[in-house]
RNA sequence: CGGGGUGUAGCUCAGCCUGGCAGAGCGCUGCGUUUGGGACGCAGAAGCCCUCGGUUCAAAUCCGAGCACCCCGACCA
């Protein structure tokens, strides 16, 4: 590619709304550009490092045994009313209408289309187990897109679903998968750890993210010192902290004037957080309905609800704080809300912390009151007792073996995959199935897993860059070579041997990015540090006097001279 | 969806407070000089000052409404 003919401009500044790394080198060195808020184009080298990333993966998926398929991003609304996902993911989902009036969705993802094929050409035990997997354009609504490339509307997945007769059929599908999944990232050269995580609205039992560590993430993962447990926060396990057991005193109730939060609480009794149950308000709506219903969740004071177990545990699509109507409609006090005389109408569930110690202050329900020595069991009970807390940054592991438990460390970063154990749940909404080899119907199990292809491109360059641009890793870079040819329109020397050395690269099987603009060369050498491709090579009038080429390396400080006639041998070494 | 911020040339931004000719740097075009780390000179092109409405003799500037984009949170396959 000659420059001279690039479409596409780098620039000196990036744009005032690229806050992070990746976003404001991959603006700067012209490989994308915003079109609207999470919305983007692919510019002619972004293009280029994206095939290539397409390109490791598929290698893998077949690999693997995957079957590349492509499905409609135009999707019927019906498939999606058969698996309720048209009512339990509307916030998502872009919806429209065509000419006949019919609802049609563009598919944020394929889970219905997938399973819809699958039936129609699978019928027997025979045909199982299949791993189908797509590279594809995903469409969703989201609320928020932000990080330039890491949440948008309108992104490139490979999306992959497997299907087998039963458990052992999937383990392997599943850890086949994964397998592959590693080698993707180390490939691409991006560091990645493995959580656990919560399965979210595509349902199914078990499921694992692949996390990009980085400050600029998204999602909190907690990973501990001592084992190998590492989980996402709105999955992650620790033990509560023991608190020393004492006997049940009598409970009391007393006044405590203007303590409607739990730091005034513990200022006004000189007590610690974990003395106090807190109580937290919400309006749940069901996963299938829209009819909202109260809960009432009750915690230790030293820990934070988690929303996303709680929603798990009753089932809910949807958590919203209680306004001040729902409050007084249920006769709940702000500030001094009581497990104790609650309205019978809400369900309460206690954090497992609550059950375990003694003696906590909780709200008398009073405005200017509270309990003192409160007690589960004796005083009031939940519906529910469950794991609802969220871990945080040095709790104890809830994994680790032995006595000595090892502590949770908290960092962020950003989800590139994400694998599913579906289990039978598209394959029941859709009527799948195929004969066992006893003749007998048999539903298959399914796996579902997804790598976000746009995010390998930005995790790449949060990874792989300095002060002066990007240093791709070799297999996604751009170009094999660039090749910086200065004085070209002065010297017919350095032009004609720079020409000539282009064509011979490319002879060799090596895509080149030919620099033979009229520029500077301090503005050819800023380009080629900032677009990034590892190996750059330059031809010059002083070189030429020597008759050799320079080599320089992007991640090195330091440059070399190769003779004239060793190039082509010297640079074929690096592939 | 809640909170905060920003909309002026392709990009980064000044001008707005205190109403009165539409500005700078980078980029772009032409000419010339220069040629190993974003070089210099001269001459140019380039604007719906986000939109609509209001106040005013006069609005980029003041007032109102809306829209867009960014950040934090909520949400998130």
């Amino acid at each position: 590619m000659r420059m001279s003919n690039q479409f596409g401009r780098t620039l000196r500044q990036a744009p005032a709304d690229a806050e992070t790394i990746s976003h404001q080198l991959l603006v700067r060195a012209g490989f994308i550009d915003q079109l609207s808020a999470g919305i983007y184009s692919y510019l002619p080298l972004g293009l280029r490092v994206k095939k290539n990333i397409e390109s490791i993966i598929r290698k893998e998926m077949d690999a693997a045994n995957g079957l590349e398929v492509l499905l409609p991003t135009l999707q019927p609304a019906d498939i999606w009313e058969t698996s309720e996902r048209l009512f339990t993911m509307q916030d998502v989902l872009f919806k429209l209408e065509d000419k006949r009036g019919r609802t049609m969705v563009l598919g944020p993802t394929h889970e219905e289309v997938i399973t819809t094929l699958f039936s129609k050409f699978a019928n027997s035990y025979r045909d199982l187990p299949k791993i189908l997997y797509q590279i594809q354009t995903k469409l969703r609504d989201e609320t928020r897109p932000r990080g330039g490339l890491v949440r948008v509307r309108e992104f490139t997945m490979k999306d992959a679903y497997s299907f087998d007769l039963d458990e052992k059929g999937l383990d392997i599908s599943y850890t086949s998968m994964v397998d592959a999944y590693h080698k993707i990232f180390s490939a691409c050269e991006i560091p990645i750890i493995s959580v656990e995580a919560d399965s979210g609205a595509i349902g199914g039992k078990g499921s694992q993210e692949f996390i990009f560590l980085t400050d600029n993430g998204e999602d909190t993962v907690l990973i501990c010192n001592q084992c190998n447990y590492a989980a996402n926060q709105e999955k992650a396990e620790f033990i509560r902290s023991e608190k020393i057991s004492t006997q049940p005193l009598n409970i009391e109730k007393i006044e405590t004037p203007e303590t409607t939060t739990i730091d005034q609480l513990t200022n006004f009794l000189k007590i610690h957080k974990n003395d106090t149950a807190k109580a937290v308000l919400y309006m749940a709506i069901p996963r299938n309905e829209d009819k909202p219903f109260p809960i009432f969740a009750v915690i230790r004071g030293d820990l934070e609800i988690n929303e996303v177990k709680l929603m798990n545990l009753i089932d809910a699509r949807e958590l919203t704080p209680m306004t001040d109507e729902h409050l007084s409609q249920y006769d709940v006090i702000p500030g001094y809300a009581s497990p104790i005389g609650i309205s019978s109408e809400i369900r309460v569930i206690a954090d497992i912390s609550i059950t375990e110690t003694e003696n906590l202050v909780a709200g008398a329900n009073e405005v200017g009151y509270h309990f003192i020595n409160t007690n589960y069991s004796r005083d009031w009970t939940a519906t529910d007792i469950a794991d609802i807390a969220t871990a945080d940054e040095g709790y104890i592991c809830a994994k680790c073996i032995g006595e000595e438990k090892g502590n949770l460390r908290s960092a962020r970063g950003i989800e590139m995959g994400h694998v599913f154990r579906l289990g039978k749940t598209y394959t029941s909404y859709f009527d799948t199935t195929v004969l066992d080899q006893f003749g007998k119907q048999s539903t298959p199990i399914m796996g579902c897993y997804g790598i976000g292809i746009d995010r390998i491109l930005s995790a790449t360059v949060e990874e792989h860059h300095d002060k002066n641009g990007i240093i791709w890793p070799e297999k996604l870079s751009p170009y094999n070579i660039h090749l910086t040819a200065l004085n070209f329109n002065q010297d017919s020397a350095v032009a004609e041997k720079a020409t000539n050395l282009y064509k011979r690269i490319q002879a060799e099987g090596l895509s080149v990015l030919f620099d033979d603009r009229e520029e500077n060369p301090g503005v050819k050498f800023k380009d080629a540090d900032l677009i990034g491709i590892p190996i750059r090579i330059t031809v010059s009038s002083r070189n030429n006097a020597d008759n050799v080429i320079e080599l320089k390396l992007r991640h090195s400080e330091t440059s070399e001279k190769i003779r004239d006639e060793n190039i082509i041998q010297v640079l074929q070494q690096f592939f």
